[in-house]
DNA sequence: ACGTAAAGTAAACATTCGTTTACTTAGTGA
DNA sequence: TCACTAAGTAAACGAATGTTTACTTTACGT
């Protein structure tokens, strides 16, 4: 017998494929990519990456919940030390960002690709960016809001706002820094010269 | 000669084609989509589609198009008795939502599928969604915001927002009306409890 | 040294899809 | 009536794709 949770040949290639094939998917969407690019890839053929992973869709999978994993991680740290819901806020959104607008392999299979592409994978990708989302849902109530403010309303506002962002990140000057800054203080105290606001 | 301008048979099947992709691509997407499936919609067969349109590419573009016109038309009868800015915007967000969300098949075309994803296609799509955003460029220059507000920017978060929520319209019991009124308040006086505000 | 099993290859398989081709049908104008 | 042309069909084409199969290589435990 061999020890467990230790493979025999040190190398473990299941992870070179993974990595190679959330480059793939985040830069050409999850149709657009072939096994076989995957495959070259990492040197090997087609055949190769039925070793590891039973289907295309699997593949996609573990791309998706490393993703989630690696952005969760990512956020968790950024807000550890804050107080203040507001900065913590803030700082989860930058960190969002960071991961999403960076060259940033696997968050941006997150944003890349939808879940209702891709069939059969659906119902395992909306469980896992649920499990993220809900991160932002602990954000949002912890804010001190006017009463009878929809919080999931302004949720989802929020991410769908900074889940685009990738579709014309680049063309201005902005960082992942302004751009949540803007995003906070938006969400905080309008953009309304003090003189425009309404009640 | 035939007169130009009314074709011979009276039965235009292009545009039952055209609307038949656009049902499709918006509830299947352009990949999903095979043009088999379109043409047996039509009660047709695949090669018949080649009658009116050179390619899958073109059908696209031309379901994109309308959607843009249609979508641009209703826009502009929303907000075309309005004067106060802040109305006019508000304004246009619930048309633009009420053609997103509600099953509109054209419109929901320009959130579903991504230019980035349709490769050949992808240059005169981009140059069309261009032409729509730049309606709500002139809305969000039109507001009084505080000094050295980056508009570019509120506006691709604002269309992000709104863009996104094809994606989770049906969850909640928000209306587009009630979608539109939360956004807008938001971007005009933020959310936070007034003692809860920064400077 | 030897047997085992994982890792990988090369090639084929079975679809599927966009598109083309050859042919048929039917309305129109002269 | 008759030639013309747009509209449509049935079938095939050619390429691409996810996946499987039969076979080879190689590292490890005993």
């Amino acid at each position: 017998m061999r020890a467990p949770n230790r493979p025999s040949r040190a190398n473990n290639r299941s992870l070179e494929l993974r990595d190679a094939a959330a480059h793939l998917f985040a830069h050409r969407g999850y149709d657009q990519t072939t096994v076989r690019e995957i495959a070259a890839a990492c040197g090997m053929t087609a055949g190769a990456v039925y070793v590891h992973f039973g289907s295309k869709h699997a593949l996609l999978i573990a791309v998706y919940g490393e993703a989630v994993t690696r952005v969760t991680k990512r956020l968790a740290v950024s807000i550890a030390t804050l107080d203040c819901p507001w900065q913590r806020l803030e700082s989860a959104v930058r960190a969002h960002l960071e991961a999403v607008l960076q060259p940033n392999d696997y968050a941006r299979v997150m944003t890349r690709v939808l879940p209702e592409d891709v069939g059969e994978a659906k119902i395992e990708l909306i469980a896992l960016r649920d499990r993220y989302e809900a991160l932002f849902r602990a954000l949002i109530t912890g804010l001190p809001l006017v009463p009878q403010t929809d919080c999931g309303l302004v949720r989802l506002l929020l991410l769908g706002a900074i889940n685009w962002t990738p579709f014309w990140y680049g063309h201005g000057g902005a960082t992942p820094r302004d751009i949540a800054h803007l995003t906070v203080t938006l969400l905080r105290n309008g953009l309304a010269q003090p003189s425009a606001r309404s009640l």
